[in-house]
DNA sequence: AAAATGACTTTTT
DNA sequence: CAAAAAGCCATTT
């Protein structure tokens, strides 16, 4: 059986996998889901979703270190919810990506 | 079909 | 090291 999950739902399941107090980047999920260099349709795709969603998607911020707020709202929400995991953001709203970075070990996407 | 857009990333200043 | 420019790519105009 095929069972060839979009781009979109694969990037869906890695998130939910990241674990708690931990972050990852856009370009990251975009390489683990099997499409290098799409970061921006990850970005896409997490923008689509709904506040009601049970993924943990406020583990998604980019290569800066930094909240995305390009085009969008403030990003306080995202930064509550992570302080709340033990994240911590220095003076200029960056957290240390080394110290926090979500090294994957085994994606259960299975199929 | 061409141009603009955007929860991005990398390179260059 | 921070900020700007350039690069990338699916989507939307």
């Amino acid at each position: 059986m095929q069972s060839t999950k979009s781009f979109r739902e694969r990037v869906l399941d890695v998130i939910a996998n990241i674990p708690e107090g931990r972050v990852t980047t856009y370009g990251q999920l975009a390489e683990v889901a099997g499409m290098p260099r799409h970061a921006r349709a990850v970005g896409d795709i997490l923008h689509g979703l709904s506040l009601e969603t049970d993924l943990p998607w406020w583990r998604v911020i980019n290569s800066s270190g930094k909240i995305s707020t390009y085009k969008v709202g403030t990003g306080e929400l995202q930064r509550g919810l992570l302080e709340r995991e033990a994240v911590h953001f220095d003076s200029n709203g960056k957290l240390k990506l080394e110290q926090y970075r979500w090294q994957i070990e085994a994606i259960e996407t299975e199929n």
